[in-house]
DNA sequence: CCTACCGATCGGTAGG
DNA sequence: CCTACCGATCGGTAGG
């Protein structure tokens, strides 16, 4: 939340709209956008109305919406605005870990550290994005789609990566494990927001430890908690 | 989708509107909820305004409303409908497995089921209202979360029932057992509805067979699948 | 169950 | 970035 590290990765989006932004055109958007991704963790990225946002911020509906062309282009620059963030908080810091087991611990650990530290006020942005836009079409349901797939396929790439690196026995199949370890932290989020369930993370990280214990060449002891 | 057993197991809630119900007016009710249960899967509840309503089923706003106080009480009213359409397309049918672990098998095999051949037109129900309302608060909210606390405390519950029958290793923890095969089904839900993974539903089948069996006091094969 | 209406809010535009 | 608007739709009501 706190960190400002990268300041200018900022993916360079083609604007629809006019070709000059200035600097402070491009803060002003981004705490649009902050404020956006918000409420859309909260109430649905459809919540996120052009008049509900200008109230929040004190200008006039059409000056906030100069800064896009359409709500559709709201809602998309929304979306990659929270991948941003999910990037920073998230995929960023479990780079640091060692590749492979260490890694793919280290990407649940961080995924379920930003939904507890409420990174978005309502949870796991693309959770929420996800249950919401999976019966539509169009541009955005495909970007939270495929971003969520994107997520879930580095988790199995690490995956992979550990068993090349001999950590994770080579019979295992990574889709698969992608699969539950991803579930784990769903199940988690899930738990947290609708049931209040503060123990969530720690169960989803003691399934995933158990999990990976029993797959991993490294075990010694027996497959019990 | 098809069976109608049970016509008169419909739950006598308290309508707050005219105590003279008529068996017409309840037919017409059903069929009200039926589409808009339907819709909600799809586009959320909020996205059930009376007015969309109204003219899917070809009746007036307020001919339609007159069946229902307030907005809030058709989203209540949806949300008991879909409870009572999912008693019937899966917590009815895994009842006819054997108490224990057999049945906590088929709580999951028919969840995923119901969502595989389409109950609802846009996969389960209550996952996806979970999502929707976790950051909300009021009647509907609460109203959902505990139909869905419930769902999983049955599990747990079988789960139990499971280790008393001495199926399952005492030492297991119910409750994390639930979790975690909890998570792999609603994990198929997300796959499938998101991202359209057909084979969803078999990895979540084998994730729960591979569980269950690591903690089967019955188990001879290893872990492996 | 209907027609006819209400004020509020939606996304969006014109013109500056 | 603003004010001032537009038609459409929202939840809801009056009166029958």
């Amino acid at each position: 939340m706190a960190q400002q590290t990268k300041p200018h990765r900022r993916a360079r989006r083609a604007s629809s709209r006019a070709g000059t932004r200035t600097a402070q055109g491009d803060k002003t958007r981004r705490e649009i956008l902050d404020v956006a991704a918000d409420i859309a963790s909260v109430e649905g990225l459809e919540g996120v109305t052009i008049g509900r946002l200008a109230q929040e911020l004190g200008m006039s509906k059409s000056g906030l919406f100069g800064h896009f062309g359409a709500k559709e282009d709201l809602q998309l620059a929304v979306v990659d605005r929270a991948k941003d963030i999910f990037v920073r908080e998230v995929a960023d810091p479990a780079m640091k870990a060692a590749p492979g087991l260490r890694r793919v611990v280290a990407m649940i650990d961080h995924w379920l550290g930003y939904v507890e530290r409420r990174v978005f006020r309502g949870g796991c942005f693309f959770m929420a994005a996800a249950l919401e836009f999976d019966g539509r079409s169009g541009p955005v349901r495909r970007r939270i789609a495929e971003l969520s797939r994107s997520w879930r396929d580095a988790l199995r790439d690490e995956i992979r990566r550990a068993q090349a690196a001999g950590d994770i026995a080579r019979h295992v199949d990574a889709d698969q494990l992608a699969f539950e370890v991803h579930a784990l932290a769903q199940e988690a989020n899930w738990a947290h927001e609708l049931l209040g369930e503060k123990d969530a993370f720690a169960r989803a990280r003691r399934g995933v430890r158990v999990h990976l214990r029993s797959v991993s060449t490294a075990r010694r002891r027996n497959h019990r908690a």
